[in-house]
Order: structure tokens, then sequence, then C-alpha cells
DNA sequence: CTGTCTCACTTGTCATATACTTGTATCACA
DNA sequence: TGTGATACAAGTATATGACAAGTGAGACAG
């Protein structure tokens, strides 16, 4: 019987990973490390680091090297879809309408996280995303003056955000929270005022860590869940990324 | 395991300014002095400045000099410690206190998720989470009667499960939604009856994929929320992991 | 006391160099 | 087709040095 080298460096490579003996994000040995260890040659052990990052177990930057995924999606488990494909999956008719699209003073909460510089001016888009016609979501993304000046009606209405900005974005930080829904929630949503909702914040920050953009996003509780894959269970028994707010 | 220099001494100062070596508004060494104390150049200790200037944790005004920001804007989530840690951090006292301990049939959409062989019984164990003598979460854990069998009570009221279970543990899908809280909620929690609640649903599974714990646990709103990091921005506007619910 | 100048020190930025990494291509062998 | 050896391109982390630009405090003339 012939056997696969690579498959076989790789089965260990994944045990190891998987044991938590490299941590999320952690730095694996360099792929010439990797070879002299295992005794093979640096091709075998890239086939088999590539067989891993098919997994979406690892992944790699030139020049940088191999790396633990932050969120490993293991292979049984199917990729969560965006909400308009699942939409388009059960046959509804996925729809969007601008609301609001304006250039206002930033509100407190907003300006704080944005910085101190772009206290001054905000270009604020509200949004209602509709399935079959009815809402299902209602999106508020505030945005500094200065990014979003080159912005119509029209491009926000087709383009998302990401697609618009020019700017090479490096990530997010977004808070779940629930709450009763506000006045203008029940209006937007078409629920009973005071019913909960999950409410979504999120800060994505440009490549330089500074903040870009903020967005809420407000979902009826009845019709909406976040699901969240947890690669190794977490010492406590308390759900991870829970925080006590003031 | 290979090191990153810079988060290096990135890891080293936030562990310094966190521990209050350095007072908030309180200014930092100037990078030559910390180039020269940790043996690194300046270069990198910018490096590892920026990346907890991304982090909200310190800032910077040239000629001046870099200092501990007043309020940070966020907490790494990666730093985040169990609600336990932060209870004890904000100079609260954490409590626990078990209010059910039975063996029962498995509640139907438990017994679907822990798959169609357990049918039969489960232990269910509720329990408090208190702060400061104030309840601030409730659990609730079911787990196959095989495996629950050798607990007492005193077991689950000092440990976690996760210690008990002498089973090796694969990963764990939780689910994040929001309610109203019931009549339960409310007198558990110490809230009105129908004001929103955070519920969190989460199954636990052994290495090899069988599901071998539910738990849900419920969280005053105003009290709780979830932050999440995400490495890279989604392409849709959309918050990732958000579905809808039937 | 008040303005102004100077000087030491700081961050911001650029250029250059080195060592090391992954990405990719080529040729060879079983 | 899997594996190995080699070479080179491209990207990253780090070190070193230099200079521009901003800050603050003290010296000094008025």
């Amino acid at each position: 019987m012939r056997q696969v080298r690579y498959l076989a460096v790789a089965a260990e490579l994944r045990a190891q990973i998987e044991a938590g003996e490299v941590s999320a994000g952690g730095v694996l040995p360099s792929e010439a490390e990797l070879s002299r260890a295992y005794g093979v040659s640096r091709i075998t052990v890239r086939k088999a680091l590539e067989h891993l990052k098919a997994e979406g177990l690892v992944d790699s930057r030139q020049g940088f090297g191999w790396f633990a995924s932050v969120r490993p999606l293991r292979q049984g488990l199917g990729r969560l879809g965006t909400i308009e494909e699942q939409l388009s999956e059960s046959g509804m008719e996925p729809g969007r309408k601008v609301v609001d699209f304006r250039f206002v003073p930033a509100p407190d909460w907003v300006a704080r996280l944005l910085g101190p510089a772009e206290r001054i001016e905000v270009l604020q888009v509200r949004r209602v995303n509709l399935a079959d016609g009815t809402p299902f979501a209602r999106v508020t993304v505030w945005l500094p003056a200065a990014l979003g000046s080159s912005f119509s009606r029209d491009d926000v209405e087709r383009h998302t955000f990401y697609e618009l900005l020019d700017v090479p974005l490096g990530g997010a930080t977004q808070t779940i929270g629930a709450a009763a829904a506000s006045a203008r929630d029940a209006a937007d949503l078409g629920v009973p005022e005071g019913s909960p909702v999950l409410r979504c914040e999120r800060v994505t920050r440009a490549a330089d860590g500074s903040a870009v953009l903020v967005a809420e996003h407000v979902f009826p509780a009845h019709r909406t869940e976040f699901v969240v894959e947890l690669a190794s269970p977490e010492p406590s028994m308390a759900p991870s990324g829970l925080r006590l707010v003031e």
C-alpha cells in the first residue's frame, strides 16, 4: 500500500493545533523548521498545511508565516450564509429601503466611538431590510462626513458600505445586546413598543486601527438569533464574550 | 511556537497599564527608553505602541509622548476574563446558588438537540449566579442521566461541568437571542415580567461530535451584552452568524 | 511680570540593510 | 502523481540611522 506522507503530516499538525499546543492566532513554526522536524521536504509540509487551510484550521501570510485560524470552522458544519442568501434559499424575497440619508452632527456615543477628531459631522444612513415585504431589520450607519461626502443615496441603496469605502479595513468589534423596542424601533420593524429586540452595535476599524464606521442593527427578537461556533469549550460555563454593562 | 516580538512587547505594556502601573492619563516612558528597557529597536516599540493604540488603550502626541487613554475604547476580547473575574475586579462578590437538581424526562427541544438516543432521562440543574447578592444570570444545564448519575448536588455547586465531565470535548454551538422575561425568569432574576432578556443556548459536543450537554443562560438585558471581535470584516453589512428563526 | 528665544527632548517619518518567511517555478525521480 | 531538491521572487519583522516637526521648560531681554 502506498503511503501518502503529506496526509500523515497534516494529521499530526491538526492534532497539535486542536490539542491547543498552538493557541488561536498563534504562529506555527516555519515550513523549513517543520520540514526538519518531520523529516520531509518543504513541498510535503506545504501540501499538508494547504490541506489544513482548506479545512479552515490554519491560514498563512506571505513573508510572515502560518498561524492557527482565529475562528476555525469545522468541516462538518456548513458555513452560515448571509441573511440575503438564507432568504432566497427559503423562497422569500429580500428587499431594502433607505428611510434616511442625511449629514448630521454625530450623536454622542457615535462620536466617542469614532474618536475625537470625527466629532463634527457624519453621514447617517438608516435602512430597513425586508423579507417578502415585511421588515426584519433596521440598520443605521454613521460614517465620518469626510469619507461619505462622495456617496449618493443610490450608491448606498445598491451597494454595501464595504464596497463603497476605499479604505483597507482591519477588523471590527461587535456588541450584541437585548433591549425593549423604542417607539421608532416599533414603527420601523412593525412590532409592539416594548417588545424585545436584538441590538447589535458594530465598530469597523481601518487597517491602522482607527475607527471608520459605526453601525447599529436592530432585529425583532422573535425572528432572529445569533449562532456562534466555539472550536474548543471554554473553561467556564458562562458564554464567551459576555460582559457586564454599567 | 514562534514569537512575534512586537506582540510580546505590546503584551507586557498592556499588562503594566492594566495593572495600574501607569495611571490613567499618565505618560509612558519615551520610545527610546522603552527600546533600551526591552532590548528591542525603536521600530518594534512603536509597532507595539501602535498596536495598543488600535486597541484604544494608549494614545500619543507628537513632541509630547505616549500616555494611557483616559477611557479605553474597548477591551480586547482575547483578554476578557470570565464573568467571575470581572466581578471580583470591580469589587463585587460573585456567588452561585443551585435552585434545582433533578432527574427529569428531557424537554422536547433538549431531546432534539441531544439526539434521539438520549430521549429518556436527563439531569436538570438550575443555578442562579449572583453579583453582590443580586442575581445577574440563571443557568440551566441538561445532561444525559447516564453521564450525570455520579454527580452530587455538592459537586455541581462547587465545580463546573467541564471539570466534572470526564469526556474529551470537541466544541460547542452557541445561539444568542433576545426574549421577554417569562414569569420564572422574572422571579429568578428579579426583573419585571416581560422585560427584555438575553437568552443564550449552548450545545456542547464531545470530541467525536456527539452532543453531550445542553445549557441555557438567561441574562437581564440591562446588565449584560456580548462582545465579539471580528478579525476581518465580513463582506455583508449584516452581523455574522445571524440567522432567521421559524 | 511678560513676551520671546533657545535648547533638550519627544514623536513622526523616511531610507537602508539584514535575516527570515511564504509563494512559485523548474527539473528530477520513482 | 507524490515526493524531493533547488532557486528565486515577494513580503515581513527588525535594526540602525537620520532628519523633520511638535512640546515644554528655562533663560533672558524688555
